[in-house]
DNA sequence: TGTCAATATTGAGGAACTTCAATGCCACCC
DNA sequence: GGGTGGCATTGAAGTTCCTCAATATTGACA
């Protein structure tokens, strides 16, 4: 196996119509979104993300994590290659470590194909 | 471990409060958001709440969704429990037909779980 | 070159999930 | 009341996913 790092790959999420707007999604826009949002739908990845915002430097090397989270090293490595490879995370080696740290805009495209399409249902106006 | 500045030894989990200085989630918060997203995160679930959307009157009965998905009438049934049972969608019979529609405000609930704007994974999603 | 620390990968066990056939339940109509 | 149509539930098969032990890989350093 190469030693080289995996290309980022990043969340295609936007080609579909977002999910409240009144065209209704195509199987291959379900299933990309459904991925993009697996990504995220587990609690080890969501502290990861969490923690990782939560320094003041923006980023967290693996260590750190694993210390933080309770699992064990390998576990966190495959979240973390999870969140690299959706193209959540981005990851940068420094000597013995690597950092990782958020692709900027990464959960604003998911927060978009939520249905953040300027339609009236979400603003929670319309109660009673 | 990477070098830090100041102290020179490392600072163990709980004494680690300087690097989660953005409230990061704890396990209850992270299990809770990710069931959140894991109800969405589901091609078929998907489909079935932009299709309701796409409705004119906004709502759809099970016959219809069936059709639509290609998917057997209890798997439908299954998926539209579990977004009636989060709280996604709200349900109503009217006589030999079971109507679905959304419930308003239950995505924006996520969307700002997933960080409205820059503040990302704060608070909380109350519905698990 | 050899050793050590940090991270990545592999493989397996087990839990959770999707799906459908079969069946049960409920409302309507004769 | 009996029959029918629409929907819900049960049970099982197959798949996906999380997790960890063991192992491999990489970079730093003597």
């Amino acid at each position: 196996m190469p030693p080289e790092e995996l290309p980022t790959r990043r969340l295609t999420v936007l080609d579909c119509a977002p999910l409240l707007s009144g065209t209704p999604l195509d199987e291959a826009g379900a299933d990309r979104l459904a991925a993009a949002l697996r990504v995220l739908a587990e609690p080890a990845r969501l502290r990861i993300v969490s923690l990782i915002q939560a320094q003041p430097d923006r980023e967290a090397c693996v260590c750190h994590l694993t210390e933080v989270l309770g699992l064990s090293q390998p576990t966190v490595s495959h979240h973390l290659r999870v969140l690299f490879e959706s193209g959540v995370l981005a990851r940068e080696r420094r000597a013995n470590w690597v950092y990782y740290r958020m692709v900027p805009g990464a959960l604003a495209e998911l927060r978009q194909a939520l249905g953040e399409s300027g339609q009236p249902l979400a603003g929670g106006v319309t109660r009673g």
